[in-house]
RNA sequence: GCGGGGGUAGCAAAGCCUGGCCAACUGCGCUGGACUUAAGAUCCAGUCCCUUAGUGGGUUCAAGGGUUCAAAUCCCUUCCCCCGCACCA
């Protein structure tokens, strides 16, 4: 078995001495190709997800590199944001598995406590990242590494211009926004810090003002479907409740005690003056919005304090209501109990509001007869037939002539104008509620607040989005069905946080208080990817950046003011600051960037907005390879489940090359790969048999040509198309198929055919094709097979091979299907017949007629089936044979399953002679060839074209 | 709910856009054989059912219906599965 580490690391020496991955802008002969890297985050080692994702963008760097590109690759450390300081504070309060975690990574443990600064992290991981990645052999050129984080003062500055930018433009502003937040630990609380609650949001609600007759007092309901107030008939109040009154900008509010803390978080203070109990409220009146009439106030079970105000309106047309409200009607006991005059009780009915088609005027009524509900008792079948029936409203449903200036609009259209309205009135006041239970992980459950002086992107401006479309749809997608996701998330996206209050980042230029958060800052840093090796190493180029400026990026990235002007203020050499420029101009934009898939509601959509907010349409993103997440032998990748690898663990244990086709080898596309460790064996073996067949076969062979011979150069060419077309694809597995298992595959016929006596320019083309294509799979090995051949120079230096088309023969591989065919056949027979010592196998070739008949059959096929019979029994050339024709043509004809006569009767006889040996050998039988026209044997008949038959003896 | 992607032989996974060469690429697994002291590895053969001195028949590509001379592939309906829905990298 070879040595796969120490080719690595041979070869590894040779590039650096030869620094073939230095990519200079001064190259300006050749097109440039920009690959920007999706920067990993500088919490760990780099894993076998990084690994997967990075192997796209290494290939497909090494691929445009054979491909005669000029290839830039980005490269940086991603060190923004909160992970990395919670898990810094993590290490300071000694837990466990965050400790384990980095004693895992190999660190020892006396090193550990420097963990607790974070920015400990920014400067151990890229150092390791760099390392790592160096040792996998990724084509970087790490002048151009760069951190993100104010720790570099460069990026940092070019954050400020991007803000700074998108401030002038009006796209970043202030506002507020709901989140859920635990009140104990004063934090958002995201999906993943939740104990319990995961997907559950804010909603949007309105609660509608309802005043207490003779009263100062307002009743405050909640709702989400603001169009049913149109159809308010009364309202409902737990009896055994009692409320608060609170007020609120100077009004006075009658809610829940529950809903009090939810105030004081949404709108200003809450300050409770009074209670009220239920009783006093039931029997009174209030007067709400939309409507002329009052609202009788009824008790009713189902209220839950807890939930919005704790005190809902009723509509008849909402089954639950209406179930309460007969239930009510039908228990006078109930009227006495809360002192209700009965007439009004009996009154209460409902009102139709809302048209839905295929249904009546009692809507709540229709849906408790569907649901067979006879009780409030059945809340479950209540809360289906609420359900169903707020769905259909929702689709179909149309405001009725009653409903005023709303009448004739969809239910959808009057909720929106509705709520519009009545906020703007001031009889509602906007309220949001969970979705659902949310406990944040120190277990306190959560509440929304609203929060104040947060800055925004302002990815909901729309002519915004549509520029954002525009960019799109001049975008590459690999695969192509990930575009309709991103049309989605352009339209989906509203104004986005881009502050944080702590953090790592760069501070917002103008109101320091706010970092800017984490995902905002790397929206267009692929534009600083392009002279990020002037920045990060001013001193090698004689300047400083310390006085860098807003007025630099302007002239570097728009041609802005004067390079003189710049100089004097930033105190780089106007050469610089033109050699930067020129480097921009020439590297941007990038050509490709590939993530994984979860990427694209946030980063990559973001990226395409902001550039097209701060470049022009020239410096756009070319192209997006979505690739899907990493499984490793089919299951998920976890800590826990003990398959999580960093991708140091993998190299080391197996070679960087091995690591990298197992990793192209795992999938492509959006679905998610596997990663298959019984790969990692297979490919070992294949790699060394590879190598040792190279090293034995190259530059020797027989000199004479054969068919087969023709066959195999073929089979390279059509490989070395297939692999070209799938590398261009971006499909890198199937290129990986083709280049290699397929190459190998056919290497295999090829010698068992020639029975070990290759031919020599047959193999030399073999050798070099493959190793080629598999330089930018596993480049080690690559350059050790071509330094096996004795080549001069490095392999990675190659042109990746242009298939020849012309040696692209497909009669060939109807012949060795032909060899194939046969000799399974021949098996066959004797199996079947079991014949205990055959001696003899006779192969009788179709006559020739029989050719000429399926040709012309199979010609007058695709013009008309239907007249191929009768245009074949014209034919005088086939007369003599009219008989047989009749037996055997009408039946194929109409299953159109006809023999394939590719090849001619001249050429079959000529394949099957020079075949012959080979067949002799595999069975070693004596064989016969020849014409069946020319043989008495019973069988001749059955002889088809392509299609020998066969007597064995 | 909204949006997206899927359902193919024991498993994994191609094919579907551009219908026919599809009983359906490929890998794994399984069965038998060769090699070997043995195991592993490797190699050869087989692996939907029936039939058979091969090239024959039947039933398959979630389910049902349709279009067509012809459907895994096109159209319609139904069922089921996965992913995303944010302030987080």
């Amino acid at each position: 078995m070879l040595d796969f580490n120490k080719i690595a690391a041979k070869w590894q020496r040779e590039w650096e001495r030869e620094r073939i991955f230095q990519a200079d802008a001064g190259n300006r002969k050749k097109p440039k190709y920009y690959v920007a890297i999706v920067y990993p985050y500088m919490s760990g080692l780099l894993h076998l997800g990084h690994l997967f994702t990075y192997t796209f963008s290494e290939i497909v760097m090494r691929y445009k590199r054979m491909k005669g590109f000029n290839v830039l690759a980005k490269y940086g450390y991603h060190c923004t944001g909160t992970p990395i300081i919670a898990a810094a504070q993590r290490v300071r309060e000694g837990e466990k598995t965050q400790i384990e975690t980095l004693k895992k990574m190999g660190i020892d443990e006396r090193e550990i406590p420097k963990f607790a600064d974070p920015e400990y992290w920014c400067d151990y991981f890229p150092k390791e990242t760099l390392k790592d990645s160096k040792a996998m052999g990724f084509a970087i050129d790490e002048r151009y590494a760069f951190r993100t984080t104010h720790l570099n003062p460069s990026y940092d500055a070019f954050i400020t211009w991007q803000f700074n930018r998108l401030h002038e433009k009006g796209l970043v502003k202030k506002g507020k926004h709901p989140v859920v937040w635990c009140p104990k630990d004063n934090v958002p609380v995201g999906d993943h810090d939740r104990a319990d609650g995961e997907g559950e949001t804010p909603k949007d609600f309105i609660w509608a003002k309802f005043r207490l007759k003779d009263s100062d007092k307002y009743i405050m309901a909640g709702t989400t479907r603001p169009d049913a107030l149109l159809g308010q008939t009364h309202l409902w109040v737990n009896p055994d409740v009692t409320y608060s009154v609170v007020e609120v900008n100077s009004e006075k509010w009658v809610v829940s005690r529950e809903a009090v803390e939810k105030i004081g978080q949404q709108h200003s203070k809450a300050r409770v003056i009074g209670e009220v109990k239920a009783s006093e409220l039931i029997g009174k009146w209030a007067k709400g919005p939309l409507v002329d009439y009052e609202l009788y106030i009824a008790p009713a079970g189902f209220i839950e304090s807890g939930v919005g105000s704790g005190i809902v309106y009723s509509a008849l047309e909402d089954p639950i209501d209406l179930m309460e409200c007969q239930r009510l009607q039908a228990n006078p006991g109930m009227v006495k109990k809360y002192n209700l005059d009965p007439k009004v009780v009996q009154s209460l009915k409902p009102i139709s509001i809302i048209s839905v088609e295929g249904m009546g005027d009692n809507l709540g009524q229709e849906m408790l007869d569907k649901y067979r509900i006879k009780s409030p008792a059945e809340k479950e079948k209540l809360e289906e037939a609420k359900g169903e029936l707020n769905r259909s409203v929702y689709r179909k449903g149309i405001m009725k002539k009653n409903c005023g200036k709303y009448a004739g609009l969809s239910v959808p259209e009057a909720q929106a104008v509705i709520k519009k309205d009545l906020l703007k009135s001031g009889d509602a006041v906007m309220f949001h509620e969970l979705t659902g239970k949310v406990v944040c992980r120190c277990l306190t459950p959560c509440v929304v607040k609203i929060v104040e002086d947060q800055w925004f992107i302002e990815y909901n401006d729309p002519a915004w989005k549509e520029k954002a479309h525009e960019c799109l749809g001049s975008m590459q997608i690999y695969p192509e069905v990930v575009r309709k996701q991103f049309d989605y998330v352009l339209d989906w996206l509203d104004h986005w946080a881009c502050t944080r209050e702590y953090g790592l980042g760069t501070k917002l230029p103008w109101d320091q208080n706010w970092v800017i958060e984490s995902l905002s800052d790397s929206t267009i840093q692929m534009a600083y990817g392009t002279i990020s090796k002037y920045l990060e190493n001013p001193k090698d180029y004689g300047f400083s950046t310390e006085k860098l400026n807003d007025e630099f990026w302007d002239y570097v990235f728009h041609g802005k003011g004067e390079a003189s002007h710049v100089s004097k203020s930033t105190g780089i050499p106007i050469k610089m600051v033109d050699t930067m420029r020129a480097d921009f101009e020439y590297w941007y934009p990038f050509d490709f960037r590939n993530s994984a898939k979860d990427l694209i509601q946030n980063h990559l959509s973001f990226c395409i907005f902001n550039h097209v907010a701060l470049f022009p349409k020239k410096y756009w993103p070319k192209a997006f390879i979505i690739n899907g997440r990493i499984m490793v032998n089919n299951e998920k990748m976890s800590k826990s489940k003990g398959n999580f690898f960093t991708m140091r663990e993998l190299y080391t244990k197996h070679g960087p090359d091995i690591v990298r086709l197992a990793a192209a080898n795992a999938g492509e596309g959006i679905d998610d790969a596997n990663y298959d460790m019984e790969f990692l064996e297979t490919a070992k073996k294949k790699l060394t048999e590879v190598h040792e067949f190279i090293s034995e076969h190259y530059g020797k062979g027989r000199e004479n040509e054969l068919a087969i011979d023709k066959w195999l150069e073929s089979q390279i060419n059509q490989n070395i198309s297939n692999a070209t077309e799938c590398m261009e694809k971006m499909m890198f597995k199937s290129a990986l198929y083709h280049s290699f298992l397929e190459m190998q595959r056919n290497l295999k016929w090829y010698m068992k055919r020639t029975r070990g006596r290759p031919n020599k320019k047959a193999l030399k083309l073999y050798s070099e094709s493959l190793t080629i294509m598999l330089t930018p799979f596993a480049p080690h090995f690559a350059e050790e097979c071509w330094s096996a051949m004795g080549k001069k120079g490095l392999v990675s230096h190659e042109k990746w091979p242009g298939a020849n088309q012309k040696a692209i023969e497909i009669s060939l591989d109807k012949s060795e299907e032909l060899i194939r065919s046969i000799i399974s056949d021949i098996r066959e027979i004797i199996r079947l017949a079991n014949i205990e010592k055959p001696s003899k196998a006779i192969l009788l070739v179709s006559p020739e007629w029989k050719h000429e008949l399926f040709s012309k059959a199979s010609r007058l096929m695709d013009e008309n089936p239907d007249k191929v019979l009768k245009g074949i029994m014209q034919d005088t050339n086939f007369k003599a044979h009219g008989e047989e024709i009749q037996k055997i043509l009408p039946k194929m004809v109409s299953s159109r399953k006809l023999p394939q006569a590719e090849i001619s009767h001249a050429q079959e006889l000529k394949v099957l002679k020079e075949a012959e040996d080979f067949i002799k050998d595999e069975f070693g039988l004596a064989i016969e060839i020849m014409d069946a026209e020319k043989s008495s044997e019973q069988k001749a008949k059955q002889a088809m074209p392509g299609k020998p038959a066969i007597v064995i003896k």
